[in-house]
DNA sequence: TATTATTGTAACAAATTGAGACAATAAAGA
DNA sequence: TCTTTATTGTCTCAATTTGTTACAATAATA
């Protein structure tokens, strides 16, 4: 009577209704008109790069982002964020700004993604409502994560700061205004401390503060006042197969008083 | 029949019944969840001080604060409640934090004020729910300003930062985080400009820069740190009666490239 | 005319930063 | 085994900035 393709490409259907016809977060939940959003850096090692994602079959690019629960600090709200994507507890993150312009309500960015996505919506949904957005900036190891698209995104990838695709919204003014809060942070929060693995060479030090501030630094001062700083403890060397001299590793002075302990908000 | 002063009696009830029973906001005009809170610096010559207002018949303190209207950003709602409250326009205004805890849900708080102040309010009501709150600091000339108390507050007064009476909720807490951002921001956004009237001595401007960094800083230091900076203009020496040499008067050059023009968030 | 308090600035020392140089050294090649 | 190569750790000296003290200039007063 049918052919079994026919069969399976029925289950489909009903499957990916199933899936796509999941219930739309309600106002029950979540607090309305407050988003967040985060600008997540790593560094590869020559690069400063962020995490972006893609939403369905739209071309639209943005920070992730999410709302707050209406049992739940905004703090955790992005943990929990963050967690999801990256896998990763106990993220450093730092919270720079709050967006809440009145041009920031484009309810026709939120529909198309959610069409796209299968959901129907109504006008009227609170999903379309003006947001008010609390941006943070994370920074992690890059090497320790494999991000996660979530449910309405095709794919979560890394882009180095100066060569974004063009983002939705004013996601861009977003990103540059972390870059600049990160900038201003670099000498007082130790930044380097968490976008490197525990053990570096003083040369991946330095290759963070040239990448986060956009300019080359002079070697022998850098490696001066860095160790002048008193937060780094010397390891054995790292035998690399190079034919040069070794470099020394070095690890984070854990709990510097006053300074920073990481993953704090 | 009835006595002059009875009737001016009963107008006078029927005149305060009106104005305080009048609407309460709703949420067809205002942002749900959402408040913001300021810090107002200003400088008396000797100490940095802000604006606290003191709610009728409470006892309770607290920094001036309002709602966001639906079709409103951020940032106009606090220039019109400072407006509303200073009378000033064109205030110069730093975003600086947002308090998004759920320990910041104080119903009782926000239930005693409207009770004091002749509202009934029924329980479930948006201004018994959690807020999030969006916190500005503030920088005004202080002789400028007479400050006008609010519909629910019966004072609105200057209190020097480290002799505050006991703020309600956390509002300490947006205090100490308001200093902290100040102090940073002391050298790069021109905090003096703000704080001062339009021609000032050198010492005033050095009273401004310790009153902010609660220190003393040398005289000849500092004098030699700010001409280098080339922003101040030198005016007529100004004669004070004293017996000693008079002080030159400065103003700031305004719209020094790169560095800040006031009153721009 | 001397006295007083404060101001503007110079002068020198101390500390920090910039720029270059040099010896040490891990691996590779002769 | 001895050079060669590239890079590292550190030192030196100059340039700049900051801390400290000193001193002459000067409005009003006695």
């Amino acid at each position: 009577m049918f052919s079994l393709n026919f069969i399976i490409y029925l289950i489909k259907i009903i499957f990916l209704r199933n899936k796509n016809r999941r219930e739309l977060p309600s106002t029950e939940t979540y607090i309305p008109n407050l988003a967040y959003d985060s600008v997540i850096f790593g560094f590869n090692g020559e690069q400063l790069r962020i995490l972006i994602l893609e939403y369905h079959n739209t071309g639209l690019f943005a920070l992730p982002g999410g709302f707050v629960k209406r049992n739940e600090s905004v703090d955790d709200a992005v943990k929990r964020g963050l967690y999801e994507r990256t896998g990763l507890d106990n993220i450093y993150l730092e919270q720079f700004h709050t967006f809440g312009d009145v041009s920031r309500m484009v309810p026709e960015a939120m529909q198309t993604i959610l069409e796209a996505n299968g959901y129907e919506i109504e006008a009227g949904n609170w999903l379309l409502d003006r947001f008010i957005s609390v941006a943070y900036y994370a920074l992690i190891n890059y090497d320790e994560v494999t991000p996660v698209p979530d449910q309405l995104s095709d794919s979560i990838n890394w882009y180095a700061v100066d060569t974004l695709p063009p983002l939705m919204m004013d996601h861009q003014q977003i990103v540059e205004k972390a870059l600049q809060n990160l900038r201003d942070n670099l000498e007082t929060k130790l930044v380097g401390m968490n976008l490197l693995p525990p053990l570096f060479t003083m040369k991946q030090l330095q290759k963070v503060y040239e990448a986060v501030l956009g300019e080359k630094l002079r070697r022998s001062s850098f490696q001066r006042k860095i160790l002048g700083m008193d937060i780094l403890i010397r390891h054995d060397k790292l035998f690399m197969g190079k034919a040069h001299k070794a470099p020394y590793l070095y690890s984070f002075v854990k709990n510097k008083a006053g300074i920073l302990n990481p993953a704090q908000t």
